[in-house]
DNA sequence: TTCCATCACATACAGACTGTATGTAAAACC
DNA sequence: GGTTTTACATACAGTCTGTATGTGATGGAA
């Protein structure tokens, strides 16, 4: 039936395909290591393609990310949608985050390579527009409901960003990963009642 | 005077060079476009010696990462050792890591390639033997003196070092370098008092 | 003192990989 | 219907890593 595509067609087609095998490489030997090669045969084209694409591996390397890092931050929305409260969709976030992180894709591209690969200020930039976007609107929340002039939302964002980031990657390498998940999510709650809350004298 | 070195004085020496140069120019360039003929250069001798006292980049770049780490280490020690209590302490400390990390070697090396080039998981076993250990020192004093059930040393170690990564690298690139430390500095005792305080019933 | 082994490199080379330059068939357009 | 543009494929040059081999100096043994 689809026997004579469009150009148009043709092209998104191969695209997606370079962006689906990239992904694939990438998260099994990691940028560094991964063989431009080896994503072109797996996505049936040649290294033309790629660069008539891309303009280097490294704008391939982040249109990756820029893909796995919409991912997390859908799965974030949709988990805090019905959240009742402020604190609730901080948490049910959070337990988004951390499940979409753990798997391997996310955990390799997004968390290890990407900050090397692209630099720290470009990787947070996309972040900023993904799963660091949905952090940052949890915390502003929480600071509405319970205002506290002390606290700058964009600090706390970092430092939030920065504590999950290093928990998904504890848990991954920890022996027994479901008890590491456990006092992981025993444990957030706890420091987020603590950080946010009001001062002692009110 | 030193004329006639003896062996063991050149294969020091040689060695030194070696970090000492391969330092700057992972510096400069990052891990990944540090070229090795740029290091022996620099240091006066060819690839061959590189090859000879390191197995390969890597191991030369662990070499490096290790002296980062343990600089960063020493200059905590010293700034904690006259404190006057865990929280003291821990804030000493945690200034002193700030600082040492804000140069651009610990930035660029330890913080952002380090992950990436060794994995993390090999990242932090370098960490542990030094900054880390420190922080966990740090933890482990406060909950010493304010038990809390409730709070794992680890995995509070593991939170603080991946907040006060980002913080680090969150200060650096700030539009206003010196205000953004100050505002950091003026959130971390508060941090730490709320987490670390005792639960409201006593 | 002399001989030999080992050390601490230097040199030469092979292999892999990235990016670029060029060629080309099919589609799109006028 | 002829020409231009697209979406690649192919070929090539340059760079870089790691290895294999050569070598002079040093240190120990006899």
């Amino acid at each position: 039936m689809s026997r004579a595509k469009t150009k148009a067609e043709q092209h998104a087609a191969t695209r997606a395909a370079l962006l689906r095998e990239a992904r694939r490489v990438f998260t099994a030997t990691g940028y560094a290591d991964a063989a431009t090669e080896d994503i072109v045969r797996r996505a049936a084209v040649t290294r033309g393609a790629l660069y008539y694409h891309f303009r280097d591996k490294r704008a391939l390397f982040e249109a990756v990310v820029d893909d796995v890092a919409r991912g997390i931050a859908d799965r974030i929305d949709a988990a805090s949608m019905p959240a009742k409260d402020a604190f609730d969709a901080l948490l049910r976030g959070t337990h988004a985050f951390l499940d979409a992180c753990l798997e391997p894709p996310a955990r390799r591209i997004y968390l290890i390579d990407a900050p090397a690969a692209l630099g720290w200020h470009r990787w947070r930039e996309i972040d900023g527009r993904h799963a660091m976007r949905t952090l940052r609107a949890g915390v502003e929340a929480m600071l509405a409901e319970q205002p506290d002039p002390a606290l700058s939302p964009e600090i706390m964002t970092y430092l939030l960003s920065g504590a999950l980031n290093e928990a998904v990657l504890w848990i991954n390498e920890a022996k027994d990963e479901k008890a590491a998940r456990r006092e992981i999510d025993r444990t957030l709650p706890l420091l987020f009642e603590r950080l946010f809350a009001r001062t002692r004298a009110r």
